[in-house]
DNA sequence: ACAAGTGTACTAATTGAATTAATACACTTG
DNA sequence: CAAGTGTATTAATTCAATTAGTACACTTGT
């Protein structure tokens, strides 16, 4: 199913959260699909079930899997996903303005530095897209968030 | 001139960092001020000179302090320490409009987020300020920013 | 009831990066 | 040139992150 690379440095459940999200992202595996249980994927890799489950119980923490005991584990809703994503952005971009406010930054500074980014990285008309005509997101590049 | 928590978990050089940045902060040590020899504050602390030593880099990386070979260390001037915090600022509010970007948020979304955080936390009126009639800066609190 | 599958919890061993120390070098000043 | 200063390089140590060993708990079909 998935494939290790011995050659990264990065630990091995790292690379299974990586392989598995990308699986999820290109619909290989799709909602309430069940994932390859524990120790299936374990002897398949040949490593340590507990090194798989602690990847799996990071996905289930980020909103990409669910786990029932003695059943399995299975790829959640997307929407779900989404939701969990922007939950966790929230939450960053409230730990910046945090920073921002200690640095005694004013509400007008952090905006306009907030819409000169936006500008420079996000999608441009927000809701009044009658058709989606050709958003070039010129700039997606290194989009890792977790 | 300082001291040192042996049940503070977090490492030496850490805990150094924090302390001159609170005398700084305070104005204990001001402007051009030299600060204790990396020599001197290693005997008075009972540590290895090279761990004052890796607190002054990183004071001076943070642009809190400038060293001078053969002479000493010194506290710098405070508009560019803000100036540096700020930047630093800048660069996190980036990644995290990135993220959010690439989570498909609408400028719009991001905006409105963003101002709802800002009212939270930021100080009410921006530049409109025509002396500096006292700034209070009500919540300077735990300004860590590394 | 039980066998064979599943996820989960706890503990120990291992690894590797972060931290601290030892030592030597380079500059400034009187 | 002596006695102070910061800096660089390398080695020892510490400690948390990672992985593994083992036992437990639940689900399902026979």
């Amino acid at each position: 199913m998935i494939l290790l690379d011995p050659r990264d440095r990065r630990p091995l459940y790292e690379q299974i959260i990586e392989k598995l999200s990308e699986l999820m992202a290109l619909g290989v595996l799709s909602r309430d699909e069940p994932l390859p249980s524990v120790r299936n994927l374990a002897a398949s890799l040949s490593i340590n079930p507990n090194t798989v489950q602690r990847a799996y119980l990071e996905l289930e923490r980020q909103g990409f899997i669910y786990s029932v005991k003695g059943k399995g584990s299975f790829v959640s809703d997307p929407a779900e996903i989404r939701e969990k994503k922007r939950a966790l952005f929230r939450s960053e971009l409230e730990n910046v303005i945090k920073k921002g406010a200690a640095l005694s930054l004013t509400e007008e500074e952090m905006m306009s530095e907030t819409a000169r980014l936006c500008r420079l990285y996000a999608a441009g008309p927000p809701p009044d897209r009658t058709e989606n005509q050709a958003q070039e997101e010129k700039e997606t590049k290194e989009a890792r968030n977790d």
